[in-house]
DNA sequence: CAATAGATCTTCT
DNA sequence: GAAGATCTATTGG
């Protein structure tokens, strides 16, 4: 038997890269954290500097400077007042591009993700659904505030990122990114969400709506 | 099944 | 002050 190369950590070139190639050939990546694996289906590019649905659209500021370090670093952010969601810092350094881990299926630690993702008093969660969203993913891999800015190439990082690209037999599909509103989101100009046909684990599409008013206006 | 509203709070303008 | 790279429950067809 030959030994698994897909077992060891990606290193600082693969994400040192065009945030496009890096997004396509994470599809099929497992990311290891805290006794859950998971095989990634669904993937979006931010650009940085110049993408108008980035973070980093409008610069450096305290909570997106993660993304101006060094590629394979973790940018896990929160948002809605509730919910985290992490990327992986890709290249050029400095330009403040990543990759929105949006989908993947539990391969491992399968229990774990579901005392993680079930709610007391409620059905319990398919498997399909643990990490399909990128909040979900986040939940099942036990990510939050304290692990960004992780550097996952670093050899003691508890965050893993191995294996390769997707099994070259299954197409990769792109399409525009989902929640984004305005410039950047729907359109022909940024179909810069990636996935893995057929996969189960992918999440569903919803276009980018502006929330209704709370306050009086 | 699709559409919508509510939850909840950090961040930047 | 307002919007946000979301999720869930609920309502309506």
């Amino acid at each position: 038997m030959r030994p698994r190369t897909d077992a060891s950590r990606l290193p600082r070139d693969f994400f040192d890269r065009d945030v496009h190639a890096v997004a396509r050939d994470l599809l099929g990546a497992h990311v290891s954290h805290a006794g859950v694996t998971v095989r990634i289906t669904e993937v979006e590019a931010y650009g940085g500097v110049g993408d108008p649905g980035a973070h980093a659209f409008r610069g450096r500021t305290p909570r997106n400077a993660v993304l101006f370090e060094r590629p394979g670093s973790l940018y896990v952010y929160f948002t809605y007042g509730m919910h985290f969601c992490s990327n992986l810092v890709a290249g050029p350094h400095g330009q403040g591009a990543a990759v929105l881990l949006r989908g993947a299926e539990v391969v491992d630690g399968e229990d774990l993700a579901r005392v993680r993702r079930d709610a007391p008093g409620k059905p319990p969660v398919p498997a399909r659904d643990l990490a399909r969203g990128p909040a979900r993913l986040a939940v099942s891999l036990g990510l939050s505030r304290p692990h960004n800015g992780l550097d996952t190439v670093a050899p003691d990082c508890p965050v893993r990122v191995t294996g390769r690209h997707a099994d070259p037999d299954v197409p990769v599909r792109t399409g525009p990114r989902v929640g984004v509103t305005g410039p950047g989101g729907e359109g022909d100009s940024y179909p810069w969400r990636y996935w893995l046909e057929g996969e189960p684990t992918v999440s569903a599409y919803r276009p980018g709506v502006l929330r209704a008013r709370r306050t009086q206006p």
